[in-house]
DNA sequence: TAATACTTACTGACTGGTCAGTAATCAATA
DNA sequence: TATTGATTACTGACCAGTCAGTAAGTATTA
């Protein structure tokens, strides 16, 4: 056995400092969304990022440190997105709601990251600290901007009054729904997205726009 | 120290057939929803049940056994419930409905079983025998048993034709949402039960009753 | 009813394998 | 050749599953 093209046999103790930790993430995503914290080795998450498993200890101190990163990584910059179009001052609560959920449906729901609620339910009871940072950093960020674009649309006349208590119901359990569905039963009987994204902001808006 | 009622001293080894399966079915639902599958140690199962961890091993082959068994222990009997009510001949829908939802809610989202949803969605993937049997078992027959409910609805009148494609938005996902709150959020912030409820069973009803 | 033989639920020490984390070493770059 | 990114061999803790032994309970006999 041969290489015909030097140039294509792998390289090995290539030394790429600035790229490791962002691969390491993402494989870290990989494995652990199949495999649960516990049951995931860092052997394979090495393994997929093309490395060895002490190369890892070169970034992240340990497996659980590595764990909160990954789920930081995930989320973050995805939430940031959705609370900059709640910042935008033009236009009908009814168009900023729907651009924000066609970020939750594009960003979240259809990408890599929509394993992170998963992962959350997962090992939220074990790891505390992370259920809570998740509660304050990620859901009550997200009810703040998403409770502020219906305010915006009752106060202008646009939607019913009582429709500010209903979040948790009809905003954001479809979309978990959905993320957990790609995550367990996809498999199974695949979600059409394109389709239950549409009946959700159908059956939001329905429920907004009648009179109080 | 002695023990002035020979009585009441703690009995060790008692032999107990018939009810410790049961017992150990409940011991492994509280430890496998705190600490997942790979998280559990059977040693820990076996404490909590009271016995040793030879014993779990005399009523069950492996802890891959116990853990689909203790699934099923505790989510069918309540899917059943549901099915029963579904088969009544009187009553408009709508009582139906309600009177289904309330089951979901008193019998599964407030007891014990409330994590089982927690423990599909960690575990499904690593085990996709448990996801297919909780898709077909659970999912397929709960859908089936609310659409024809429904069914019964728009048959007499009662509620407009295009409701027939919301199940997984507007039944199933707020009431699996409530579970999985209970499960990891609830030490952070307390779900109302009751008043969440009563806002889902409004929702559902104001969108079913609209005319289509 | 007492002594004996037998059954079986249960125990807990042990084994073999697994894996997070470490330390010695290698090798690419400047 | 000094620095440092990366590898590899190793350790020690942990745990699923096993099995020889114990003792509670039952049947049999005298």
């Amino acid at each position: 056995m041969t290489n015909k093209s030097p140039v294509l046999k792998k390289l090995r103790n290539v030394r790429r400092k600035d790229q490791r930790p962002g691969e390491i993430l993402r494989a870290a995503l990989e494995v652990f969304s199949i495999n649960g914290y516990a049951g995931t080795r860092l052997d394979d998450v090495a393994k997929r990022a093309g490395i060895s498993k002490g190369t890892i200890y070169l970034y992240f101190n340990s497996k659980e440190v590595l764990f909160n990163e990954m789920v930081r990584h995930w989320i973050l910059p995805q939430l940031e997105k959705i609370e900059q179009i709640g910042k935008q001052p033009a236009g009908s609560a009814e168009v900023i709601l729907r651009k924000q959920l066609k970020v939750i449906y594009e960003d979240m729901v259809s990408t890599k990251a929509s394993c992170i609620p998963k992962l959350i339910i997962s090992e939220g009871t074990r790891f505390p600290e992370l259920a809570e940072f998740y509660y304050q950093e990620v859901i009550i960020r997200a009810h703040k901007t998403m409770h502020e674009t219906v305010r915006r649309g009752v106060a202008a006349g646009e939607f019913r009054q009582d429709a500010l208590n209903w979040q948790l119901h009809a905003i954001l359990s479809p979309a978990l729904t959905a993320a957990i569905w790609k995550s367990v039963f996809d498999r199974f009987s695949p979600l059409d997205l394109k389709a239950y994204f549409q009946t959700h902001v159908d059956l939001l808006l329905h429920g907004l726009k009648g009179k109080s």
